[in-house]
DNA sequence: AGTCATGGTGCAGTTACCTCA
DNA sequence: ACTGAGGTAACTGCACCATGA
């Protein structure tokens, strides 16, 4: 058995950069989703596939192909474990047709947590109100929790949603394809989403991190190196008094493209070659051509 | 065209539950 | 059996944006 996915627009590789400045609050989704190269750091975390995804073959409908491993059709070894999740996913079915029916389905009811909600998030509440409700089921109901029940995603489950995290880090097109493929409630896709991407934003946080103390030594390094070298060539100045009297006619710059000559032998160089033995390159091929 | 209400979605922060050493 | 740490599903509150009245 074989379902088939479509995602939209794939061209694009997925890429997450953090902001090195700036409120990421106010262009959050460019920021952590596309991430402009002005300011993110270089280096990225990579998506790695594991488990092989066929593609279309028609370029004009970018749409892939998953198969569902943990389907008793394809698998028949692990049967048991798709009967596991069917089990697991019981409440979800509750809720699932809830949403589905024509009928207005009773949930505004709150159960009282979010009593100062705003109404902005209205569906999100119903949601999870009906999840509430939904797992409200007869485990529940036979050792006496009223409390939220954490189900655990399979690893078929987990691995098919990064599989759709990897084309969009972002739901919106196929939440509800998703929802439907994985026999999940589309909170529950958008939820882990929610969850992945800040994982995601975290451990390239650390990797931002590393990187920077790297740097950090690195130059700390090139810090010391040079204090080094600028302290021997102020011992070589005071060791070699000849070393005031060269003429400072001796240097000329040219005032457009800042190149300092010699006079005696007309041997050009750059400002920057100079930089690397004098700590003030500029001011001193100012006061040559002056 | 500007304003407001509403809905959808993302994020940060947090909580609660589960697993494992 | 107990426990603390780590992972993660789920919740909460807020902000932003799009859309329609």
């Amino acid at each position: 058995m074989e379902l088939a996915l479509s995602l939209g627009e794939t061209s694009k590789p997925f890429r997450m950069g953090i902001g090195l400045a700036g409120d990421c609050r106010s262009k959050d989704k460019d920021a952590s989703v596309v991430g402009d190269d002005s300011d993110v750091v270089p280096l990225r975390l990579e998506l790695i596939p594991f488990s092989p995804v066929r593609r279309s073959s028609n370029p004009t409908t970018p749409q892939l192909q998953f198969r569902l491993p943990w389907l008793a059709e394809n698998r028949p070894a692990e049967r048991e474990a798709a009967r596991e999740v069917a089990r697991c996913q019981e409440a979800s079915r509750f809720s699932a047709v809830a949403e589905e029916s024509s009928f207005p389905m009773d949930f505004v009811i709150s159960s009282g947590s979010g009593g100062g909600r705003s109404n902005s998030n209205s569906k999100r509440d119903l949601e999870a109100d009906a999840d509430r409700e939904g797992s409200r089921g007869s485990d529940d109901d036979e050792n006496g929790l009223t409390g939220r029940k954490k189900l655990r995603l399979s690893k078929e489950q987990s691995a098919f949603l990064e599989e759709s995290f990897k084309e969009h880090s972002t739901l919106n097109p196929q939440k509800l394809a998703l929802a439907n493929q994985l026999n999940l409630r589309p909170r529950q896709v958008e939820v882990w989403f929610q969850n992945r991407r800040a994982r995601t934003k975290l451990k390239q946080t650390e990797i931002d991190f590393e990187h920077l103390k790297q740097c950090c030594e690195t130059l700390k390094e090139e810090n010391r190196r040079l204090q080094k070298e600028l302290q021997e060539l102020r011992a070589l100045k005071t060791s070699q008094p000849f070393y005031r009297q060269l003429p400072p006619t001796t240097l000329t710059m040219c005032p457009s493209c800042e190149r300092i000559s010699t006079a005696s032998t007309s041997t050009t160089t750059t400002t920057s070659a100079i930089s690397s033995v004098n700590p003030f390159p500029r001011a001193q091929a100012h006061k040559a051509a002056s």
